[in-house]
DNA sequence: ACACTTTTTGCCACTTTTACCCACAATTAC
DNA sequence: GTAATTGTGGGTAAAAGTGGCAAAAAGTGT
């Protein structure tokens, strides 16, 4: 929050990363997905790509992963959730470079993982990206529009 | 938000983070939008573009966004409800550059969030700017005429 | 080990989109 | 009335996204 009467400095003290917006892009038949040229720069320190908790997949930067790895290595493994988390994370992750047209390749697996064909939606939620099939994405938001069970949620917010 | 019950010294004479008026401007066939003169120097220090509401898009400032996604960073992630929560405001939102002409270029996806075509409505409405298509602005105009329900529903307010 | 096929990877070129700039018209301020 | 500001349109250069080609790598079978 922002200290009244004190007014931010013109030379813009950039926000750290944040993803945001959404993008249809194509796959092509092997496996390769243009990444929207504003995620880049974020993501040029390395990025990881993972299984989604919604039929999805996710793409992390390396500070992202990292702090989630580190969350499960101090987890107990005695705890049979936190063995099944963990092979959800790992088993499914896979470092991803960038070619020079800025595309990732998408490993078999994963495609299957999140019915991914032809067609891709790259989603910015914040820390992460989210890659959908349309069609998972279209009843996501269909889902989203149901405005009775978005006004609950809103209200946690305070917006 | 201003903290409660601080009240901003004399020295500034105008109000700040108070944005008023409607104006009518129209959306080129590039998406761009002319915000209106006296918004801009607010937003200068960056300006976020989201989903509104009602049908409509609201242009919030650096530090309003700030607010909002701070909180949603702070949520964990394992839970279902905060996925969907930042789902529906990460991925409906866009951060926005003037050009020089003070004009913003509001994506594709977010025009028909809000059925823009050629024309729209700009709004300030206090803390944020609200940008609606003529046709839902005119359907909100009418509903804040009808006085004999809003008599009933601000009597609550005692303002 | 060698030739041959298949897959992967990097590169280039085309098309579309976006960003940037300038010019004009309309409005507002002086 | 004149000058400055504001809103609108368009043109151009750069960047982004896509598809395809070719070199490299990895397998396959004899």
């Amino acid at each position: 929050m922002q200290t009244p009467g004190f007014r931010r400095p013109a030379v813009n003290a950039k926000l750290e990363h944040m993803f945001l917006g959404q993008y249809r892009h194509t796959l092509d038949e092997k496996g390769r997905l243009t990444i929207p040229a504003r995620f880049r720069e974020e993501l040029s320190g390395g990025a990881y790509l993972t299984q989604g908790f919604d039929h999805n997949l996710r793409l992390l930067t390396e500070s992202s992963f990292e702090a989630i790895s580190g969350k499960l290595s101090q987890m107990k493994t005695t705890d049979p959730t936190t063995r099944d988390l963990r092979r959800l994370i790992f088993a499914a992750a896979s470092q991803v470079d960038f070619d020079q047209a800025g595309r990732i390749l998408i490993p078999q697996f994963l495609r299957e993982v999140a019915s991914l064909e032809s067609d891709a939606v790259i989603v910015g939620v914040g820390e992460t990206i989210e890659i959908w099939s349309p069609g998972a994405w279209e009843a996501q938001v269909m889902r989203l529009r149901d405005v009775e069970s978005n006004s609950e949620r809103f209200s946690e917010l305070e917006l």
